[in-house]
DNA sequence: CGGATCGTTGATCAACTTCAACGGTCGTGG
DNA sequence: CCACGACCGTTGAAGTTGATCAACGATCCG
């Protein structure tokens, strides 16, 4: 039973605490420690995970064998690979938590019977899931508007709190950089 | 009335014939040239198109004065600034058609009012959104992943046919080169 | 036919990577 | 509690990728 979940859930939709709780009561409780490993790319994906706690890390091997970092799950969102868990086939990312988290997950057959049972839920996700493609779009966009360097910079301004949580080069792989030249560019700001 | 938009709306839900020629009633058609104008940055975002026949592609102003196309819409896809949708503001994108094309538009509150009167219509976006969703995440994996080269050879063995349909500088554009280095590329392509 | 737009070419330049080496720090076992 | 090893961040040199600028040829459209 996570508070957060039950919060988030009644965020979007009117729904009753009661229905929250057994909506709730569906996903499974996982306590991780920093950097262990929900999801490992190439095995097969049948859940999907929201953080109540801590932080999660989507990412993947390129091929020059470094991983590439796409994205970080903070507080109250939803994670996994989309496509994997939709389609129910192999993940072509890995999911490991960066701090210590809290993270509950289901499975596709559970999230179907969720939402067949309560249809509500539909429109919480339709929300859910068109706030994110406005994020997506958002994402992209900067990624071609802006340089690296101000990439950063951007990144710094508007997560303050976020650039201590993490590593130094779990930022600059999240950046699309190299941790070298991270290194220079934060050289560059200071003096 | 359109054809495309009732097939579309029956691929994710049982709907009779009758509710889909219903909703799709509240859509204005509009038949527009290519490099028409739909949406013009800074204008707000009222509506959400969905593309019936034709091409429109989704683009913003750089810095440099240069035009950054961001995503091309075909068929049956649906496009807008979701964040100024959403949000009921102004739109930080352009939208133009790529080629003659049929549109139809709804906006912000004629959407809502549907979603109401015909709540199954929750679930068909959820699922729209959450294979945009999938897709986004593809895109920003792929935008990482490989060099600018690679992107241009993957992109045309995947849309083969598409390639013919748009002037080089907008695939220039949309692959995030310059049109003289996608020139270079071509020619060592061919050679 | 004429003008504007599009694609190509080559030269120079900026952004960012790669590699190798070094110093600091953190956590773990003795 | 200390010592050792592994990992992390930094530095500098050399190399790549892709941008920018200017000029020219081709093509499309009125």
């Amino acid at each position: 039973m996570s508070q957060e979940l039950t919060d988030h859930l009644q965020t979007n939709i009117q729904l009753s605490e009661e229905d929250a709780l057994r909506i709730s009561a569906r996903f499974k409780v996982l306590k991780v420690k920093k950097k262990f490993i929900l999801l490992d790319e190439g095995a097969s994906c049948h859940h999907i995970y929201f953080v109540s706690k801590g932080c999660l890390r989507l990412y993947f091997l390129k091929e020059n064998g470094t991983e590439q970092t796409t994205s970080f799950a903070l507080e109250r969102w939803w994670l996994t690979d989309f496509t994997a868990f939709q389609n129910q086939n192999n993940s072509a990312y890995s999911i490991q938590a960066v701090e210590n988290s809290e993270v509950l997950s289901i499975d596709y057959q559970g999230f179907e019977n969720l939402l067949a049972e309560f249809p509500i839920l539909e429109r919480h996700f339709r929300i859910i899931h068109q706030r994110a493609n406005a994020a997506a779009q958002t994402r992209i966009r900067v990624l071609y508007e802006y340089s690296r360097e101000h990439l950063y910079h951007q990144f710094v301004l508007k997560y303050p709190g976020f650039v201590q949580r993490v590593p130094q080069y779990l930022l600059a792989s999240f950046l699309g950089i190299s941790p070298e030249y991270l290194s220079e560019i934060r050289k560059k700001t200071f003096s």
